[in-house]
DNA sequence: AAAAAAC
């Protein structure tokens, strides 16, 4: 393990000039994925308007790099011919867009009583809502320009106190459209609030994961710049520093995963009763079981009458909306693009690998011709993702690195770190890094593992072709994984990619196996998460036992992993 | 079916 750790650390030095200039090396593949693409709108025939982006990106990204603008223009004036009315403008830009691709445009449909109009742009918001000139000021030298479709809907609704549902695809920016409101209501306190503005805790965050939540609390640091806002990423530190009431009195906002925040709710160090504005971000995952009777517990210690609520996430089953909207007071729901439909701007593939030992080969493979860094790996366990990341490093394959939650803070922190500073070329991850995380450079996701659900898989995916850049995601299947496959196939098809015929043909799956895929019903939801009591904590001898599992686990999958016949299939890839 | 989430 520890020479896993220095191998992955030491490595070759990776320098930013140098990675520019080795870009050229990595051409092949980017030419590869548009092609894929062309294909695909070829072979689907029509498709529906708000997801014919083809035309622009050839249009707008294309000729951009290339330097030749023909087209240009047009290709945008004839999208909004087409599209009429109800589309809405969202060209995003961010500090991270330098190319100078736009946001392709989607649909964008809104459901509940007296729908605010939408933003056309962050000055209007200043016109309309009185948005303090700081904020457009910071979001300014942020690079941020235009609103997104999320954005430029969903902020007006928030700064109108309504409650809201909102429903964007990956990458779209939609930690920006709450951020945004809950700091503009801090600046001009609601008029209940009387004597003190800084009456503690007037906002509160839930992410699912601690890597999510820092993220979102750096989003809140770099919009609150120049303020004294004290902007609080909760942990066991951060909470410790709480204890005392006057220092709670100081915090105006609470970044958190959930069940830290209801270890100090328990022990009583912590009061919610004046928050005004309660945030799910990646709802659905935090409506589902596990998490239900935690958040259920933050919703119900949110006391105050004027509270208002807002969830936000890529995707939503039918049961977890069910559950967001019952929560929610006379809520407006937004879904911009299709529900639970990927960007067209991610080139999405099948790779057929027969069994468990031949995904090792295929990627090393992969890995060994040009392709294009940095590449998120996700495997379906922690040891899985251990033991591939020895394989990759014991091969030689450069810059590899792992990240799950069964790693110490500081190797997750440090992981996250090399990430966004470029370092990893390969990253190996379970479900930890699957919703939310923005590695703007992220430009290929590989399935290494089957997806479990058709969310898991949306979100995973996500993790590249955000904020208007391509990206190409390729999923691995063996013989076992072919009972899931046609509910991929779907979403892969839905959103403009190509799927072989015989994956379209195959049947639809069991009623089981469906369940198996995520799609649980209704009832089971909140039957499994009435069966997990809020008093279900987990115990020290559990952790302890299950560290035990862990390392035993790990030792299989390592074996496992090489095969008994490493050297066999190669795979080949079905597109 | 496994992941994640406190101290």
């Amino acid at each position: 393990m520890e020479a896993f750790q220095l191998l992955s650390r030491g490595g070759i030095k990776f320098d930013k000039n140098r990675f520019k200039e080795d870009v050229r090396l990595f051409t092949k593949d980017s030419k590869k994925a548009s092609k894929g693409k062309q294909v695909a709108r070829k072979d689907s025939g029509e498709l529906p308007a708000e997801l014919d982006f083809f035309k622009y990106a050839q249009g707008g990204a294309f000729s951009k790099r290339k330097a030749d603008g023909t087209g240009d223009g047009e290709t945008h004036d004839d999208k909004r011919r087409r599209l009429g009315g109800d589309e809405e403008s969202e060209d995003e830009s961010d500090a991270g867009s330098s190319s100078g691709q736009p946001m392709p445009r989607h649909r964008v449909t809104a459901k509940g009583s007296n729908v605010p109009e939408h933003a056309e742009s962050f000055e209007a918001l200043k016109e309309r809502y009185q948005l303090s000139s700081h904020i457009l000021a910071n979001l300014s030298s942020n690079g941020f320009k235009h609103p997104t479709g999320i954005q430029s809907h969903g902020i007006p609704i928030l700064l109108e106190g309504r409650d809201l549902a909102a429903i964007s695809p990956t990458g779209t920016g939609k930690t920006l459209a709450y951020t945004i409101p809950i700091l503009q209501c801090l600046g001009a306190p609601v008029a209940s609030a009387k004597s003190a503005a800084g009456t503690g805790v007037r906002a509160v965050i839930l992410a699912p994961t601690k890597e999510l939540a820092h993220q979102i609390h750096n989003e809140f640091l770099r919009m609150a710049e120049g303020r004294k806002w004290r902007i609080v990423l909760f942990s066991k530190a951060t909470a410790a520093t709480l204890t005392d009431k006057n220092a709670r009195d100081k915090v105006d906002i609470i970044v958190s995963t959930p069940l830290r925040l209801v270890a100090s709710l328990q022990n009583g160090t912590l009061e919610l009763s004046n928050v005004r504005q309660l945030v799910l971000d990646e709802a659905d995952r935090l409506l589902d079981a596990e998490f239900l009777s935690q958040v259920q517990e933050i919703v119900a210690a949110c006391s105050h009458t004027s509270i208002q609520k807002a969830v936000f996430s890529a995707t939503f089953p039918a049961g977890a909306e069910k559950l967001a909207m019952e929560m929610l007071r006379d809520p407006i729901r937004i879904v911009v693009g299709l529900k639970d439909t990927p960007l067209p701007l991610i080139a999405q593939s099948l790779t057929y690998v027969s069994d468990e030992s031949s995904k090792l080969p295929t990627l090393l493979t992969y890995l060994s011709q040009p392709y294009n860094p940095p590449v998120v790996i996700f495997v379906s366990s922690q040891p899985r993702a251990t033991s591939l990341a020895e394989e990759l490093i014991i091969n030689g394959v450069p810059n590899v690195d792992c990240l799950h939650a069964g790693l110490t803070k500081k190797e997750r922190e440090d992981a996250v770190a090399r990430m966004r500073k470029g370092e990893s070329w390969v990253m190996i991850s379970t479900e930890v890094m699957a919703r939310g995380m923005d590695f703007k450079g992220v430009r290929e996701v590989i399935n290494y593992d089957f997806p479990t659900s058709v969310q898991s898989y949306i979100h995973r995916i996500g993790r590249t072709g955000r904020a208007g850049r391509e990206g190409k995601a390729v999923t691995y299947f063996t013989n076992e994984d072919a009972p899931f496959l046609k509910p991929i196939a779907n979403v892969i098809l839905q959103s403009g990619s190509s799927v072989p015929e015989w994956i379209r043909k195959l049947p639809k799956p069991s009623k089981m196996k469906r369940r198996a895929m995520g799609k649980v019903q209704r009832g089971d939801f909140v039957d499994k998460a009435r069966k997990i009591g809020r008093g279900d904590v987990i115990k020290k001898r559990d952790m302890i036992a299950g560290s035990k599992r862990r390392k035993e686990k790990a030792e299989r999958a390592r074996a496992e992993m090489r095969g008994p016949g490493a050297d066999g299939d190669r795979g080949m890839e079905v597109d």
